[in-house]
DNA sequence: TTCATTTTTTAGGCAGGACTAAAAATAAAT
DNA sequence: ATTTATTTTTAGTCCTGCCTAAAAAATGAA
C-alpha cells in the first residue's frame, strides 16, 4: 500500500496519539486510543498497521504505539487547524466556547495549502485558542511561555487569572459559564475547605474542588 | 437501506442534478451527470438507486433523473453553503475568485445547523457570490432580481456592467483578471466585428467572442 | 423492420474504515 | 508456576463509493 496523504480518519488517529503521548508518558496503548477515537480496539489495530506502513507511527505488537517525526508533524498541523478554526468560530462568528469542538473537528480536515496561513493572518496570528490552548505555528513549533498551574494549587490570599481549562468538555465549559468563569477571569482565594477541597473565592462565593482542579491559572504579579 | 442524512458524495450528486436540471430542461441523463461528478456512468447508476430510495430524486430507468422537493431542498442548501464560503474566502481571506472553488467544495460539506446562518450574518447577508451567482436564502428560496444578459447581445453604443460569468472555470477567471475584467467592470461597446464576433470596447481594446458570451451584464440606465 | 450505435444498467471487484467473534499475548493472582 | 483475567491482534463481514466488463435497452439509419 502506498499512502501519501493521510485521510481524515488517519489524521484523527495521529492527533489522538499525539495528545495521549503528551498526557501519559511512553507509548500509547491500543485501548486508550480506541477510547479516544471512539472505535473498537480491533479497528484501532487495523488502523495502526496502516499508520505504521505509512511511516507515521512506530508500532510493536502488544507494546503500544508512538509517533514518528512525520506523524508528529501531521498531528501538530491538525491541532493547529483545529484551534485556528475554533478562534474563528468564537471570536468572529460568536459561538460559545462550549459549542465549537465538533465543528472544528470537521473543519480541521479541510485540505488546502494556503488556507490556514490566510486564516491565521485574518485572525491576527492568535497564540491561544478559546480554551486557552496554544496554537502551533506553521513551522510545527508549539510555543507556550506561560507558567500555568491548576487552581487547586493556589494558597489562601493568592490571586490569579484563569488562562485555560484541563477538561474542555461541553459540560464543564457550560458549568463555568453558569458560574461566570471564563478566560481572563481574575480571582482571589480567600479560604480553603479541607473537608471537600472547595474554596471560598473573594466576592465570588464557593468554587468546588472539581472546578478548581480543572482551571489553569497564572498567579498575579 | 434507511438513509436519513445525505453523505458528502450524495450531496455532490444532488447539487449536480440541480445545476443540470437548471441548464437543460427535463430530466438529467446519466451520462451528463457522470461527466459532471467525474465518475463513470455505471457508478452514477448505482448512486441514483440510492438517491431514489432516499426519496431525493425520481428516477426511471433509461429516462433520466429529476429532483424531488426534498432533494431540491438539499441541493439548494449545498449551493448556499458553497457560495457563502466563497464570499468568505474572497472577501475576508483575500483569495482570488479563481482560487476558491475547490476549497468551497470541501467546506460546503461541513455539517452544522447554526454555522451557515452565523457565517451569513458575519458576511453581511451577501446576495451574490464572488462570481456573481445568487446565494440562496436559508429558507431555500433563490432570489435574483437582476435582468442579466450575456455581453454578446449588447448593441453598439450600449454600456453595461459586468455582473457575473457563464463559465466560472479557473482558466476563464484568470483570463478575465489578465484583461482587467471583474465584477463591477463598466464598459461600452464601440463596434462589433461580425467576422469573428469580437467587439471593440471603448478605452479597453478588443474583447473576443469567447469572452463576451461568457459575461453576464446588466445594461446601464 | 432490422442493424448498428449509443446509453444505461447489471454483475462482480476493490479499498477504506468500521464491526463482531475468536485466538493469542501479556499481566495478575493464586 | 500455573491458572485467570485483561489486552491486543487476527479473521471474517459489512457498507460506501468507486471501478471494469458485459449485457440489455433505447435510438437512429438504412
Amino acid at each position: 500500500m502506498i499512502t501519501v496523504q493521510p485521510s481524515a480518519s488517519r489524521e484523527d488517529y495521529l492527533k489522538a496519539i499525539y495528545v495521549l503521548e503528551d498526557e501519559g508518558q511512553g507509548p500509547v496503548s491500543t485501548n486508550a486510543l480506541s477510547e479516544r477515537v471512539q472505535a473498537k480496539p480491533a479497528s484501532v489495530s487495523g488502523m495502526l498497521k496502516q499508520l505504521a506502513e505509512g511511516g507515521w507511527v512506530d508500532h510493536t505488537a502488544y507494546r503500544g504505539v508512538s509517533l514518528t517525526a512525520a506523524g508528529r508533524g501531521i498531528a501538530v498541523d491538525v491541532i493547529r487547524r483545529h484551534r485556528l478554526w475554533e478562534v474563528f468560530l468564537v471570536d468572529r462568528l460568536g459561538f460559545g466556547w462550549d459549542e465549537v469542538h465538533d465543528l472544528a473537528e470537521q473543519l480541521e480536515h479541510v485540505e488546502h495549502a494556503e488556507l490556514m496561513n490566510r486564516l491565521d493572518a485574518f485572525l491576527g496570528h492568535p497564540a491561544f485558542d478559546p480554551h486557552g490552548d496554544p496554537i502551533p505555528r506553521s513551522d510545527g513549533t508549539v510555543v507556550d511561555p506561560r507558567r500555568l498551574i491548576t487552581a487547586d494549587a493556589l494558597l489562601p490570599g493568592q490571586s490569579a487569572v484563569v488562562k485555560g481549562v484541563v477538561d474542555s468538555s461541553d459540560g464543564f465549559l457550560r458549568h463555568l459559564d453558569a458560574l461566570g468563569i471564563g478566560l481572563g477571569t481574575a480571582f482571589e482565594v480567600s479560604e480553603w475547605h479541607g473537608f471537600d477541597g472547595s474554596a471560598t473565592i473573594a466576592g465570588k462565593g464557593l468554587w468546588t474542588a472539581a472546578v478548581l482542579r480543572n482551571l489553569y491559572v497564572e498567579i498575579n504579579g
